[in-house]
DNA sequence: TGACTACCAATTGCATACATTATATGGCAT
DNA sequence: ATGCCATATAATGTATGCAATTGGTAGTCA
C-alpha cells in the first residue's frame, strides 16, 4: 500500500504504538496477516525496539493475538463482540449513573447534563434531521455520557471503558457512523427521552431507576438498531 | 521481607513484569519511592531492555504512575479504591451470571456449581472453620466464581475484571487473605446461601435475580466486614 | 541578595548487535 | 511413501552504547 521508501514516520513511542492502533482499527490487516516486529519496525522507518513496545502494548489492550513466536494476528472483531462490548459498557455506565445519584450531582455536572438535554430538546424542537443535526446530538450525546461516566467518580470504571474503545464504534457515548444507522427524528426522540429520564432520577436520587435506565440506554443503538 | 541485595533473578520478559508486579502488589515500595529502569535493571540482575518494557506494562495496566522524565511512583490504593473496585467487580459478575441465567448452563458448568456448593455445604456441616476450611472455601468459592465469569463468554467482562486484579486482594472470587479477616462459619454459611440462590436463579433462568444477587454478593467480602 | 543562565547529572528513548527459541523444511531411514 | 530427525531460517528476547530531554544546581551579574 504504501511504497517503502516513503515510510509514514511515526517519532515517539507513543506515536509508533498509536500509528498501528490506527492501522488496526482502520482494518489494514487481513486476519490471517502476520504481524511481526521487523515487517512494522521497516514499514515504520523506526527500529525494532519501539516496536516491540507498542506490539506488547496494543497486546494488552487485547486489539492483538500473539502466536506464541510467530508474530501476531490482529484480533478480529464480530457482530457478537459488539453485543459483548454494549453489555459491558450498559452496566458500566450504569453503575456510574447509580453512583452519581447517590452522591449528588455537582454544580458543574448538573449543568452539564442540562445543557445536553436543553441541546437535544432543541433538535427535537426543530424537528429535520440534517447533518448539522447529527452532529449536535453526537456533540450533546457525548457531554452527557462523559459527565456520568466520569461523574460517577470511579477509576476503574473509566479504565474498563476505555478498554472498550477498542472495539471499531465501541466509544464511549459515541454516535454510530453514519453509514451503520439511518438517522431518523425517532431515534433522537427516544434517546432524549431516556436522556431526561436518567437526570431526573439522578436528581432525586432515584439510584436504582439510574442504573436500569442507564443500562437500557447504553445498548440501544444496537437493541433499537431494527426498529427504526 | 527479602533482603534488597539478593538479586531475584527474573528472566523472561513475563517473567519481569510479574516480579515487578509482586513487588508492588506486597507494598514493597513506598509512595514516593522513585522507579526506575535502571534500578530495577541492577536489583533484578537484568538490562534495562525487559524492565523498561515491564514497566510500561505496568503503567498500562495503571500499576504506575508517570513521573515525566524522573521514573515512576507506586499508585497507592485507599480503601475507596477497594470499595470501587469491588462496585465494578459486582456489576460484571452480575452480568455474566444474568447472561449465564439467559443462555442456560452447559453440563460441564452445572456440574461444576454444584460441586462447588456442595464443597461450602459440606463445610458448615461439619461446623469447624479451620486451616483446611478456609482454604476449602477458597477453592470451592474461586471455582463458583471462575465457571461464572467464563460461562458468561463475554471477553470483555473477563478482560475487565483482570485489570482489577491490580487491586491487592481485588482477585477474582479470591478470598480475603487471613490477616484481613476474621474467618468465621458465618461468614460461610452467608456466602454459601448466596452461592445457592445464584445458582437456582440460573437454573430457572432469572436473570434479574443472578444479576442482582450475584452483584450483592460480589460485594460482600467489603460490605459484611464489620458484621461478624 | 535575588534572579537568570549555563552546565551537569540522571533518566528515558532509540538503534544495533547478539543470543535464544520455535517452526518449517528437507533428507534419510525404515 | 511416511515418519522422524537434523538443520536452517525467521522470529522473539536481551544487552549495551549513544542521543536527547529534563531537573537540579551552582555561579554570575545586576
Amino acid at each position: 500500500m504504501n511504497s517503502p521508501d516513503k515510510p509514514r514516520h511515526a517519532h515517539g513511542e507513543e506515536a509508533v504504538a498509536d500509528t498501528i492502533r490506527d492501522m488496526l482499527t482502520s482494518n489494514r490487516f487481513a486476519s490471517h496477516d502476520r504481524i511481526t516486529e521487523s515487517d512494522l519496525s521497516r514499514q515504520l522507518g523506526v527500529s525494532r525496539t519501539p516496536v516491540r513496545i507498542a506490539l506488547k502494548l496494543l497486546h494488552a489492550e487485547g486489539l492483538l493475538t500473539k502466536l506464541e513466536g510467530r508474530g501476531y494476528h490482529a484480533r478480529q472483531f464480530g457482530e457478537d463482540a459488539l453485543r459483548q462490548a454494549t453489555e459491558v459498557r450498559g452496566v458500566l455506565e450504569g453503575l456510574a449513573a447509580q453512583r452519581l445519584a447517590r452522591t449528588g450531582l455537582s454544580a458543574l455536572n448538573r449543568e452539564r447534563l442540562e445543557k445536553s438535554v436543553q441541546a437535544t430538546g432543541a433538535i427535537i424542537t426543530r424537528g429535520i434531521v440534517d447533518q448539522e443535526a447529527v452532529e449536535a446530538f453526537g456533540v450533546a450525546n457525548l457531554i452527557f455520557h462523559r459527565t456520568i461516566m466520569q461523574g460517577g467518580d470511579n477509576p476503574f470504571v473509566e479504565d474498563c471503558l476505555r478498554r472498550l474503545k477498542v472495539m471499531p464504534d465501541g466509544g464511549v457515548g459515541e454516535v454510530l457512523p453514519a453509514d451503520r444507522v439511518t438517522w431518523s427524528l425517532n431515534r433522537i426522540i427516544v434517546s432524549h427521552s431516556q436522556h431526561v429520564i436518567i437526570k431526573t432520577a439522578i436528581e432525586t436520587g432515584d439510584g436504582a431507576r439510574a442504573f436500569a435506565m442507564m443500562r437500557e440506554h447504553s445498548s440501544a443503538p444496537v437493541e433499537y438498531h431494527e426498529l427504526f
